[in-house]
DNA sequence: CATGAATGAGAGTTCATTCAT
DNA sequence: TATGAATGAACTCTCATTCAT
């Protein structure tokens, strides 16, 4: 009775630079807490005293707990998409440009540990985001291997299984060696050697005569 | 898993045939209302509603609602390594049992659509199963492809790493092709053509050559 | 995000005669409760802790805040339906019984102190269940008029507006006369002059020479 | 109502122009707001929004949210005795006043819906100025209907329980046909019918042989 | 074994009020 | 005077778990 009604007052874009700088801590203080406790463990109390702010000051920048941890999902999934697109070079061959996307991604994985976490959940707290981001990504490697046969760099029957593929091998192995890297093993040395993989998918000379 | 003689009290074997159907009741309530809400929105009243026993019936065969949860996991983790052992063929060449492994996880997921928000979610109530549920299956492809580099069957220089790019691979298929397929799509037919992207990776005759 | 999925697992008829009882206490509490504090004030903690019962408890039986609430208009409105027709008499005059409906309604008024400010709340909780109290109401009024008309002890022309004018007339003397009584007033000896009020209204013998 | 020199930081009259055309906006979007979601659903950024004001400058004018409805209770107090005075005409005979007061009050209900809900409300949130309402009112009637027994218009046994049997039964056709009229209904002619009503409770030639 | 009422810690959210600019 | 960010107390509601029958 009227609890429905919300109030559309808040969580607008911060008008004053003091503001702006709140928005941002709290921001950075949900990583931290989702990353470590995921989302549900995660309190709002939790996020506002690591980020040094009253708790009601959070709902002056977001509606709800979902809503930020979508703010938080959509950074992410822009952040590997900017990792991806800056660490390409147009005069790289297609395979080098997977190669260094991979080795980018690696990279980014190893710097926010937090980013499975967070992306994983977004399965069971906001399914849209999550098939968005996955869908989205499978999209952009399937553009690049369209240009890799576009140049004939690659074999000329790659098509959108091929893309999921190459992404399931690449979040993997970031799982594997970014994320769950033993301290003591020489997780670049290893990232190098692993990066080489996709080759054998990609290349042309193999893959079409398929039979048993 | 450590379930058992924790807590005398409860959550043994159920000593009458009665009591092992209610439990199994429990147990497939479990995975319809795991798989559907995801576990923190899932509800031990609601497992027991859809199982048609009284709520305090839960706790004469689980101890608490991790309990059940991390029975599950280990039944889903069984179940995608009997269905990939189920498949083999000891006469098969070795590309052809990696092949038809993909294929029959492929078929379970298909069969079990829950499976992955089962999984994917112990990442956060239970940690270490999820840890061990990729490790182990890690293992088990790994000795596959020992078993084909011995018969000469691969290339020589398999790992680890390798194992876990396969792993991430069936995975992501099976997410894009077995549970998010399209019904408009022929999901059989591709998922055929997907269970030959391995073999690039596999394969003799290229990779080695790698530089730049 | 699986807020709104509300289980409709609570605040059925309770099974067993303790389940009933409890209910009762609760019933009995909220009167109190929001007698004195009103709808906004009144707490569930502040329910439970007068009906001696566990906070969880309360939502074994109602679903809400709002649903006691609701529940206790419904009950009052029945109370004061229910006081009106244990007095009638069918064989007193039709003026006769508007009288002994307006006595027991200050009688119930009078036991009930707090059917005021629960109805008078409705108006801001549940504007349908107070809508609904005052229509049906006006309206057995309006039916016992009807009434005296047929039996020709009223004037011919009552209509709907004269079942408001007495309702309006009985609620506010029971405002002042068993509500806001003075104790030093003899309430009795008052509610008698008070209640023969309506006979104006309704006898015949005047007010059909309108005029100025 | 003890509403000046309690904090003498705010809540003076404005000292310029600006100022007070700020407090009136204050107040009128109270009205709105407290008439359309009830004192407590109301919230004072509401106010502020339909004022087109910053969230501060409220507490410029008022000192607190039970401030400005206490005022705006004391506004339509006012209101409703400055409508029926308006309405006197010193030649007029008694009833006829009472007519014109009804008449008078009805008008006013109908161009301020908002009344009913913020009178009533204030049952619950300012308890004194609720009492004072109907008191007062309540006596300013009970002195017509003396004006008019000292002329002997009225029979001559009046007392307060009349003033208030008046007053409720105004109040209820107020709130039947000034506020939940039937768009489609006649509203003003149904008045007019109505106000003759009181007739019959006020004038001589009947309602002193009680009895049954 | 089964039942369902009882428990209470805990979390998200609201919003009147204050304060720095 | 005006602005809008900051504060924190308080409350409703959930649900895993316990317990008496």
């Amino acid at each position: 009775m009227g609890r429905d009604a919300k109030n559309a007052a808040v969580a607008t874009e911060p008008a004053t630079e003091r503001g702006r700088r709140t928005r941002r801590k709290l921001l950075d203080a949900a990583t931290v807490e989702f990353g470590q406790k995921g989302f549900h463990e995660a309190s709002i109390s939790g996020i506002t005293r690591r980020a040094g702010v009253a708790l009601g000051s959070f709902y002056t920048y977001f509606d709800t707990k979902d809503a930020i941890f979508r703010a938080l999902v959509t950074d992410f999934s822009n952040g590997v998409r900017d990792a991806a697109s800056g660490s390409a070079d147009p005069d790289a061959s297609a395979l080098d440009t997977e190669r260094r996307a991979l080795s980018a991604f690696l990279d980014f994985a190893r710097e926010h540990k937090e980013i499975y976490r967070i992306i994983d959940e977004a399965e069971f707290v906001d399914p849209a985001s999550y098939r968005l981001h996955y869908e989205t990504t499978a999209k952009r490697i399937h553009a690049r291997l369209q240009a890799g046969m576009d140049k004939a760099e690659f074999r000329d029957d790659l098509e959108e299984a091929h893309a999921w593929a190459i992404m399931g091998m690449n979040v993997f192995l970031g799982l594997r060696y970014a994320v769950w890297a033993d301290p003591s093993e020489e997780a670049n040395r290893k990232a190098d050697a692993v990066a080489d993989i996709a080759r054998g998918i990609l290349e042309k000379g193999i893959g079409s005569q398929t039979g048993t």
